[in-house]
DNA sequence: AGCACGCCGACT
DNA sequence: GTCGGCGTGCTC
């Protein structure tokens, strides 16, 4: 029961739409609808109208002041549930960003803004038949009205007007409908983005026996910690979140799935769909190629309780589903789950948050775990889940390992592009009319430097990152703590002077290849060769079709493609990617060449990967070689925790951008000594440098690292300097909480 | 004196 | 964001 006395009191503070970040205190009016939290409402600003969100209901702090009361609600229910709404300050808070900007990440635009509706048609609907004397009267006086009938009758009593034909159909209906014979009504049509798609109903899998324990061990209600499930390419995880998943919508609740990129895992979205075909409506998927209106759809579908499974990329994270049973973030490793605009988030990271508070299930499954997961399942806040089976029966691929500086010595310290194996091996597949799937890293912006004799790389000593070439100063930089060195001439480890900027690009490999086996049938992917629209799919589907023998591309191609006749995968510069000035840098081809493995041989035939690389012994390499995820996490943990990486640490990157390049720089110095004279122990503050990325989209960028043991305490000193320091006018100032890419 | 312009702070 | 107050400085 609401006390009366009390209400009088009680006000709306409201975030006020804008980038003004303005939080005001409305008076709430009788008979306008239940104002709460998480309404849109209209209020009145000054001498005009504005509008806004509820944050919170209560009692204002100045009693002196009278308050204006709000105009009226925008939508008569909350967008926003409270859980949401919780989720938002957290956000703000953590990553540092506007509550403006979070809550457009909460909201769609097209929810946001007043103007999109409810897409509707008109549908003419049978009230009463006429007799049989009327009917013939019509036959011959109007065939048209007469058929409309027949029509109606057929469809038992309900047809929509655009389904009886164009032209002047609508003059025959409205004359029907003085007669009293028929109605005409205004239903809602869902804009489905699936529309063209039919379903064929699957049905739950027999698990094994490995997956059986896994799926009883999710579905224990004595399980509360966040599930990580780390299942080897192919153990069949999918079916185990779709056993989950039926679990929690018999107890009658929701789920919620992410992945990480539709565009590139329509399959895993089509098993969802295939497997709740029985359900009908209650998918919803989520993601950014729907239009504005199909978003609107999906999302109030969701908020009112029609759809009750979802599934979608980073943003679903913020699906309206009340009553959650599940979360599942699938290959939740990967890089595509943060945000890279404010408010810059991690998908996963708040997925776990909002399990917490909606105090439901969540399971993480990767074949290749991040190692902040991994960690968390060591420390005891995760409980750890494995899948070692390939759920077909089929074998691990051989990954063999090939020295290129061997190579090198062979090609006089130039720098080889394939290896006399790898060649042999492709002549061998073709030759048998298997496929050929070539994998090269891109080459970065940020250049470092490697011997191709001894494969030495140059790095720092304080971080143990390779240093970074910068060309303006003819100097090596270490990205993460700025310490700076001169370029050497000859290799510091074994004297030769071969030394020299690593890499190569795919249109290099191209030409190579070609050279080489000029009778294949070649395709090149990568963003360039891709841009027309649909190219990718194309491409993708003449190489399934066996019109294309081999595929040169980037990463692009490493996810989740099931191509039963690839037998061979080369890695061509595995090098390119550990070499990075990026302290996961190991990490990440651990990652690629574990995840390209799990392509090669995914069939009938047994699968052959091949990895080219200087430094055949680095870590990442061996592990991923030996199929060892917990080795590799092992040792990388350590070094991780030697240099107080994470997941022992919080690194951010704070960063200016502005198109005058002195500006950007000194504001970030200006910034830097301000944080630097007030620095809690805790945080270690790298120093400013320009990116290696100099200038992107006519912006000249700089930036520095900030590492802290705390990450509330790193983000409220670099907003409370934040806060004292505005920048110049034409300065752009990019925090960057949790950063998962430094350039 | 009268007015245009631009900066700055307030907006519940 | 947007309005209006106010100071500056130029013109009638």
């Amino acid at each position: 029961m609401s006390d009366n006395t009390q209400s009088i009191f009680t006000a709306a503070k409201v975030l006020i739409d804008g980038p003004s970040e303005l939080v005001f205190d409305y008076a709430i009016p009788e008979g306008i609808g239940d104002v709460v939290v998480g309404c849109r409402v209209r209020i009145p600003l000054r001498n005009r109208n504005s509008t806004g969100t509820v944050l919170e209901i209560g009692t204002p702090p100045q009693s002196d002041f009278t308050l204006r009361p709000l105009h009226s609600l925008i939508d008569p229910e909350p967008l926003i549930t409270p859980t949401l709404m919780k989720l938002g300050r957290w956000l703000a808070d953590y990553y540092n960003a506007p509550m403006e900007q979070v809550m457009r990440a909460l909201l769609p635009e097209s929810v946001r803004q007043d103007a999109h509706s409810e897409k509707t048609r008109k549908v003419v609907v049978l009230e009463n038949m006429p007799d049989e004397e009327a009917r013939q009267k019509l036959a011959k006086k109007a065939p048209k009205q007469n058929l409309i009938l027949t029509l109606l009758e057929a469809a038992s009593g309900q047809i929509a007007l655009a389904d009886l034909g164009g032209g002047s159909v609508t003059a025959s209906v409205k004359s029907l409908e003085k007669k009293g014979y028929v109605t005409m009504k205004h239903e809602a049509v869902r804009r489905d983005p699936d529309e063209d798609q039919e379903f064929m109903e699957s049905f739950p899998l027999k698990l094994n026996p490995e997956q059986d324990v896994i799926l009883k061990e999710i579905l224990n209600p004595e399980n509360t910690k966040p599930f990580l499930l780390h299942g080897v390419t192919g153990s069949g995880k999918t079916e185990v979140y779709l056993q989950a998943v039926q679990h929690q919508l018999d107890l009658g609740k929701s789920a919620l799935i992410l992945i990480p990129e539709i565009s590139l895992t329509p399959q895993t979205v089509q098993r969802f769909k295939s497997r709740f075909a029985s359900l009908q409506d209650q998918v919803a998927v989520l993601h950014s190629h729907l239009s504005q209106g199909e978003r609107f759809d999906e999302w109030h579908r969701i908020r009112k309780g029609k759809a009750r499974i979802v599934i979608g990329a980073r943003s679903a994270i913020f699906a309206p589903l009340t009553n959650l049973g599940i979360i599942v973030v699938d290959e939740e490793h990967e890089n595509t789950y943060k945000q890279e605009t404010s408010p810059r988030y991690h998908g996963r990271d708040i997925a776990v948050l909002r399990a917490h508070m909606e105090k439901c299930d969540i399971v993480l499954g990767s074949a290749t775990p991040s190692l902040e997961s991994f960690h968390n399942t060591q420390t005891g806040k995760y409980q750890l889940l494995k899948l070692t089976l390939r759920a077909d029966h089929q074998t691990m691929p051989i990954i063999r390992v090939l020295d290129m500086k061997i190579e090198a010595q062979k090609q006089k310290g130039r720098m080889a592009i394939l290896s006399d194996k790898l060649r042999l091996s492709m002549e061998n597949k073709l030759k048998n009319g298997e496929q050929i799937i070539l994998f090269l890293n891109r080459r970065g912006f940020a250049r470092s430097l490697q011997c191709p004799p001894c494969g030495h790389v140059c790095e720092c000593q304080h971080c143990a990152i390779p240093l970074t070439y910068h060309r303006t100063e003819e100097r090596l930089v270490c990205h993460m703590c700025g310490y700076q060195s001169i370029t050497p001439r000859k290799c510091p480890s074994c004297g030769d002077k071969a030394i020299r900027l690593q890499g190569f690009g795919t249109e290099k490999v191209e030409e190579v290849i070609k050279k080489v086996f000029p009778q294949a049938r070649l395709a090149r992917i990568d963003a360039d060769s891709m841009r027309r629209k649909n190219a990718l799919r194309d491409t993708l589907a003449k190489f399934k079709a066996n019109k294309i023998d081999i595929i040169i591309g980037t990463q692009m191609i490493a996810k989740g493609l099931h191509f039963p006749n690839v037998t061979l995968v080369g890695i061509l510069n595995a090098d390119l990617g550990l070499h990075v000035p990026d302290f996961r840098a190991g990490e990440r081809t651990f990652q690629l060449i574990t995840q390209v493995a799990g392509r090669a041989g995914r069939g009938e035939l047994e699968g052959e990967v091949v990895i080219q690389t200087h430094t055949p012994h680095s870590p990442s390499i061996q592990f991923a070689r030996h199929h060892d995820f917990e080795g590799y996490a092992e040792q990388e943990l350590q070094f991780r925790n030697q240099f107080g990486y994470p997941p022992f640490s919080h690194v951010a990157t704070l960063g200016t951008r502005s198109t005058h390049e002195r500006r950007a720089e000194f504001t970030l110095e200006n910034l830097h000594k301000r944080l630097k004279a007030s620095v809690p122990p805790q945080i270690e503050l790298g120093e400013p440098m320009p990116s290696p990325l100099t200038k992107t989209h006519g912006q000249f960028r700089y930036q520095l690292m900030i590492k802290s043991t705390s990450a509330r305490l790193l983000s409220h000193h670099v907003r409370a300097i934040l806060k004292q320091t505005p920048p110049p006018e034409d300065v752009n100032i990019v925090f960057d909480m949790d950063a998962l890419s430094f350039f």
